[in-house]
DNA sequence: TAGATGCATCGATCCCCGTCAATGTACTGG
DNA sequence: CCAGTACATTGACGGGGATCGATGCATCTA
């Protein structure tokens, strides 16, 4: 096996968390960026959708029917997901496939988990 | 032992969860709620520093300095962090102690687990 | 090459958020 | 009572997000 969960020290962290010691200002903004991409009900479901997704991708035009929003706003929403590293595109042809970045979500889960 | 863990099954699901099924238009927009009490520097600090506290309280008077923020911004960010229920507030006398509510906290690390 | 499709970008609008000074409210102490 | 302290609320300001129609760009197809 190539490489555990980087060898977790009692008193290490290795990201920050909000349940650890007292965040300074630059990892909380950090943070707060992650959970800002988070903070909106489309992107949400994008997230779901994709999460649900058998084979972890999804074109981005089956986001605009099942979301009820238009084809910009959805493309806004992905484009934040995006840049927040939640997400990332694979261009194919005409469409554009995307896939959920589960260690970028794990990473924002992390800082919620109880023991630090 | 009194109650375990709501006695999990294969296919069902305690809370919604942003990695289980698509999220319907209702539970997005209650997890989004969540995440956006979360999407602040500010309220991350203020969690952080109440999950530190020894005793578990901490006067709001103890958040102006530390966060280089006028008072009522404080109180501002000390309502919404009330309001999405991560923080219960206990006037004594002419002070107020804000306590983390760790279980509200554990609701939204638990829609992002992995396993759903 | 012309038209159609999938997606991104732009521009405009509306609304909400973060911030602070000023003020209000509740409690304490003289 | 009155002054002081701790915190909440109000009002105003600036900035940015969510939304959509219109448009642009790339790709596929006839």
């Amino acid at each position: 096996m190539a490489k555990l969960v980087a060898t977790i020290e009692p008193t290490g962290q290795c990201c920050p968390s909000v349940l650890g010691a007292p965040l300074d200002a630059e990892e909380a903004a950090e943070l707060a960026d992650g959970f800002m991409a988070l903070a909106d009900p489309v992107r949400l479901r994008v997230l779901s959708i994709l999460a649900a997704a058998p084979d972890g991708e999804v074109c981005v035009c089956k986001f605009v029917g099942p979301l009820g929003k238009s084809q910009p706003t959805i493309s806004h929403h992905v484009k934040i997901l995006s840049e927040a590293g939640l997400v990332a595109g694979d261009r194919r042809g005409k469409w554009v496939w995307y896939s959920l970045n589960r260690e970028r979500l794990a990473a924002l889960q992390a800082a919620l988990q109880p023991s630090g």
